[in-house]
DNA sequence: ATTCTATGCATAGGATTTCGAGGTATTGAA
DNA sequence: TTCAATACCTCGAAATCCTATGCATAGAAT
């Protein structure tokens, strides 16, 4: 399903809550979700590029079980980012449905 | 400020109130969200051709204070799909605003 | 031992949506 | 008669997302 532009805002929050690295963010999504925001990897490894190179988030090389994954911690610009991105979520969202709802 | 992919949806819904002229569309949509949506005209014209092109909505001359205006009416196609998209737009939002809202 | 599945990262090419900027024309009010 | 609002349209650029493809490792199944 298509995700209308809320991919980054959706990373920043899972980062939020612990850092972690992009393949178990994506699963974190889907499953809160329930399996409804199910993205391909094709999208999710441009999105973490592009707020890494915002600034937004953070790169570091974590070895977990003899594996090198990259992973990815919020930064302070991303908290602000995140807060600003929540609040416009619920503005425009709430439009939407308000305009759908209406019977 | 807009969500992207929402457009077709918000306008099947306004064509399923009331047959009307694009122009009129839009400011429905804006005053509707309070202005919160806000689609240009280099958006919205390209969305009504799909639209139509798809079987969606037709459109048909209307005179008005003597001045000709493209009209749109809805399809029975077009309310299929409204039907359609209403419902996944709601399972998308639901989603995202939950893990948002999560706090 | 080998094969398969899940994990994990990445890029390339194309489709779709949106915006900004520009163009044309009419109506009614200042 | 000039100007704002209405009304329609197209083009080029930017952003988002998908499909397809490639590479590599870990653990389970055969």
């Amino acid at each position: 399903m298509n995700l209308k532009g809320t991919l980054p805002t959706l990373i920043l929050e899972a980062l939020a809550r612990q850092p972690n690295h992009g393949y178990a963010i994506a699963q974190r999504i889907k499953e809160r979700s329930s399996g409804v925001l199910d993205f391909k990897e094709g999208t999710l490894y441009p999105a973490l590029h592009k707020l890494e190179n915002e600034g937004l988030i953070e790169s570091f090389d974590e070895v977990e079980s003899g594996r090198t994954r990259r992973s990815y911690r919020i930064t302070k610009t991303g908290k602000a980012a995140l807060t600003r991105d929540r609040a416009e979520w619920m503005a425009l969202s709430q439009a939407v449905t308000t305009i759908l709802g209406e019977a």
